[in-house]
RNA sequence: GCAGCAGUCUGCCUUACCGCGCCGGGAAAACCCGGUGAGGAAAGUCCGGGCAACACAGGGCGCCGUACUUCCUAACAGGAAGGCGCAACUUGGGUAACCGGGUUGCGACAGAGAGUGUCACAGAAACUAUACCGUCUCGGCUUAGCCGAGAUAAGGGUGAAAAAGCGGGGUAAGAGCCCACUCAUCUCGUUGUGAAACGGGAUUGGGAUAAACCUUGCGGGUUGAAAGACCAAAUAAACCCUGCAUCAGGAGCUGCCCGCUCCGGUUUACUGCUUCGGCAGUAAUGGCAGGGAGGGUAGGUCGAUUGAGGCCUGUUGUGAAGCAGGUCCCAGAUAAAUGGUAAGGGUCCUUUUUCGGCAACGAAUUCGGAUACAGAAUCCGGCUUACAGGACUGCUUUUAAA
RNA sequence: GGUCGGAUGGCCGAGAGGCUAGGCACGGGUCUGCAAAACCCUCUACACCGGUUCGAAUCCGGUUCCGACCU
């Protein structure tokens, strides 16, 4: 029997992306950043409102560097793999405050690598994050 | 058997674990169960429609598109069948040049006897054509030729292009000047729905370019789902303009109107008149409708997935396609689902070895590799572009056997 | 998603059917004691693939890339 902590843990349903525009400008803002080549993240601590999830996370690769559209959402796909079999590294992290955390998962690769290679690069993002977040 | 070309179709599968969107059911909710989930090009946005908003008496001009004929279609610049021209292959005739037949491919294939423009350089001359060399005649000087006046498009040279082609006659030399054949054009007849074809007649016969302007026929209102409709939230009941109403009001009942009940009110300034109660006019205020400028929001629902729909059968037609019947419901996202990891298999290519076959080659085995192009975004009909591999059909070369 | 525009040397940029201007930069030279400025000379181009035409940077299709606008 796996407690149904567990269980929910590598899901990663609709709700917990980031879609409002002000969020994301709000990201995109100059401002907070870790990255490990071939990803970067920008993220943003903000209140917690009563509605949303604690983290919310959005994919984004460049359309300049991959013109077509299957590449993009492969890659997309792969990140969202990535995040949905490791994000309780950050659910740990992140719970105790009374804030909330927005996210920006940025490829910045220039060609696409395999699943292995985006795992460990967002493995080192997230030590970074944490280093960082525990310094503020 | 192999290879090439053309066309049509197809375009990986299975298992395990972890996930995502939509629909249905259960549940207070977390969540659980079941169903379902990319393409032939979803792409480029190159054409044509549906749909939506706005505009709109009718006609002309302009602008844009289009162009052999007939048909198909909701429509098209698409498709089918046919005509003509060109090319390739093949076959028959012929010594050959070439001619006839067949198959396939390609063609922005209307008009240059409506007008305008352009045609660099070279060349004598590039458009009411033209005389540089050459050829010929006449005259003069002089007998070698030169000079002058004319005739001439056969030959030379230039050019992308030089005034129908070739042979003969003719002539001082030449020339469609004349004749035969051929090629255009016009015209008459026959056949065909038609593009055209065949036959007769006529001297009628001096470029190219319309993907230059243009002419003729035909078609087109403009803008595109970020169209557009509604709801919520937020901001600023403010400001400006126009029109209407004009002493009008507010609250409750009600989905709305009518109606009923209750409460409150009949304003302010100026001017004129006055029977001093008021009345009229102007301005302001408040009401309604439309517009402008500015501000706010960046959420949701509809549009939006049943349609010129797919599949099967019959039937009409040479064919594109039409008609009739049956049957099926087959993605609907919106910072944007349709996926990830692992293992196994299939198919193809190359290498090794073995077997079969006269041979081209085939089968098995084994090391390694490959498994394409590409992702719905309002929906359809086309076109174009990209595409590993496989299947089928037609034609042709070649190899072997008979 | 839709609607438009563009691509000419290292850079900017004209040309619109007939040898691709011009400026800046680079390189060489003149001048100078040496430099700068000035002057002279040289090098390097029509995004790609087809078509129309005697001839295409230009006209017409297609491909690639870059940019703008529409909520």
């Amino acid at each position: 029997m796996t407690p149904p902590q567990l269980q929910q843990r590598y899901k990663l349903p609709r709700k917990n992306i980031l879609r409002s525009q002000k969020a994301i400008t709000g990201l995109f803002q100059p401002g907070f950043f870790v990255g490990s080549f071939p990803l970067r993240i920008n993220y943003l601590l903000h209140p917690k409102t009563a509605e949303t999830p604690s983290v919310q996370v959005m994919f984004s690769v460049s359309k300049k560097r991959f013109k077509k559209a299957t590449d993009r959402n492969r890659i997309k796909r792969l990140l969202r793999e990535v995040y949905r079999l490791n994000q309780h590294e950050l659910q740990v992290l992140v719970l105790n405050e009374e804030q909330q955390l927005a996210m920006a998962l940025i490829y910045t690769g220039q060609e696409l690598l395999p699943f292995q290679v985006l795992k460990s690069s967002f493995l080192q993002c997230v030590q970074k994050l944490k280093k960082k977040l525990n310094h503020a």
